[in-house]
DNA sequence: CTAGGTTAGCGAACAGTTTCGCCATTTCAA
DNA sequence: TTGAAATGGCGAAACTGTTCGCTAACCTAG
């Protein structure tokens, strides 16, 4: 397989991505026990993967705590946002706008979730 | 890589549906130019991801015409749309507003533009 | 009709991802 | 202290996606 951008976390990669932006730094223990929850994998490949992705440097660890503390590099927030421009990119040829008008039209929002696109927009276009 | 979710396309195959999104339906020869354009791959490769792409059924092909006319089986919208909810599931647990939000945000937009966002808004807050 | 180019298909090579078995090391309770 | 359990690491197997060489079929100009 080839994932043409470097850097980019595959799919289990994110998967555990997720689970230490929820959990905040954690034992491998603690990441495995979601893991095998999800997709039933086993203790060595959790290790595997953290070991992997601490090559990419995509994760962190501190190795004097015992057992050792992984915790996410690149926060939520930028990851999202490299993931939603590559996905533009690759859909869209780039325009972030038909992606956003594409994802609000295809949701159920609330009134308030509405107010706060709003306000957003509100800032952007004051500054 | 693992790709979970049965039918999502992956990196090359986005590739040359975006292709064809922009062509419409075309033949090999014509795919092949822009890909090869875009990444140099051999003329063999494109036959075989569409061949591919045709079992996993992201394209059909009118095998009547020769040369065989390929067109994308799924709109544009539709595809981003699914790889929306994917994206979103995978990085936010499926707060589709979590990323309007984060996209909005990071990106530069004209007053155009943002005024289109509110008149979709007010559609929304008013069936 | 026929040589030369174009088109289609197959199978195998290759590369990156994911999985785990097995072993070494550490930790901790009895 | 020592044995059982937990932890960490390595390397190889299994998978999937991607690429292409080789060959067959098929047009088409001469």
């Amino acid at each position: 397989m080839t994932r043409p951008i470097p850097g980019q976390p595959t799919e289990v990669e994110l998967q555990i991505l997720r689970i230490l932006w929820e959990l905040g730094p954690s034992p491998v223990r603690e990441v495995h026990k979601r893991l095998e929850a999800e997709k039933g994998t086993n203790y060595s490949t959790t290790v595997k993967m953290l070991s992997v992705m601490l090559e990419k440097g995509l994760v962190k660890r501190d190795e004097e705590a015992s057992p050792h503390i992984y915790r996410a590099v690149a926060s939520r927030e930028k990851t999202s946002k490299r993931m939603l421009t590559d996905l533009v990119e690759k859909v869209y040829a780039g325009s972030t706008m038909s992606l956003v008008l594409q994802a609000l039209s295809s949701t159920k929002a609330t009134r308030e979730e509405l107010d706060e696109v709003r306000k957003l927009l509100d800032q952007l276009e004051r500054p």
